[in-house]
DNA sequence: CCCGATTGGTATATTGATTACCATTTGTTT
DNA sequence: AAACAAATGGTAATCAATATACCAATCGGG
């Protein structure tokens, strides 16, 4: 067999590092939703049950802020995670909706950790320490960076 | 006025990799959108010129191959490129269409290519060179870590 | 010549995100 | 106390990007 027919089409990007952040993000990404395809969550879910995990309590508002999302599309999300069982929303404030983990989404919170974890462990792993904090710092610069 | 009113909401996934590197990819690609913004097109479309632009009378199948995106999804945005007039297609074999920058686009390219060397600058530009050369080759070990 | 592989294309569904709008409640201001 | 701006949860419409299934035509190797 011959090798992939793909004539070598010269990548104008490459040596654009916000195209190789993304790339690299990308792939990440696409391994941790395999990992998280096996828990029944998606990503988007895992995420908003760690918060809750973390900040018991909090509501929807606060959530989509800590992740760049609007309340509006914090909606269905929650709503799924309440149909689901794993959370449940507490009447605080006649307003606002006071989040917590059910039993079922402390259970599924624990698997998510694991598999976090083991995600974290196989893609930057063999990173030494060094270089994965250099990593991390520029990550923080660049989110700091204003946009324009 | 109150400061704003976020209590400090725990963010559990701050010490993750993978997180940080998504944050800051999407960072810089809400500023490059922005950019582009001025110039009529989208960042797909941006993109797609500048591989013709590098790969002249390559096809449609070929530039999804190096993105990472099916034939059937480059159809619309490639039919779009045609329909403003900045790209040609030449019938090359009967069955593949070469593709090519018109005038037109190839003045937009110039645009574009400015346009993406300011935002590298701004969100790179003030990262020391060895620091950016970690970036640059961890994401490219990153991106050729297997899925699994 | 035949058949598998490749290309462009159509149609469709789904996911994520954006926008505009509504009702209720809170909390500050006057 | 009344008025009003802001915040929260929610609904609905829309759009971009992606994914899947399928079709027609062409190319190329056995």
């Amino acid at each position: 067999m011959k090798a992939p027919v793909s004539p070598p089409l010269r990548d104008p990007l490459d040596h654009l590092l916000g195209y190789q952040l993304r790339r690299a993000s990308m792939h990440t990404l696409t391994g941790l939703n395999e990992a998280f395809e096996g828990l029944g969550v998606r990503l988007t879910e895992a995420i908003i049950l760690r918060f809750v995990e973390a900040n018991p309590g909090c509501n929807q508002a606060e959530i989509g802020r800590a992740l760049g999302v609007t309340r509006t599309n914090m909606v269905p999300v929650v709503a799924g995670l309440v149909d689901a069982g794993l959370v449940r929303r507490e009447v605080a404030d006649g307003r606002t909706h006071a989040l917590h983990l059910t039993p079922d989404g402390v259970a599924l919170h624990g698997r998510i950790d694991a598999a976090t974890r083991a995600h974290e462990e196989h893609f930057f792993g063999d990173i030494d320490a060094a270089e994965r904090a250099v990593l991390m710092q520029l990550c923080q610069r660049i989110r700091d960076r204003p946009l324009k």
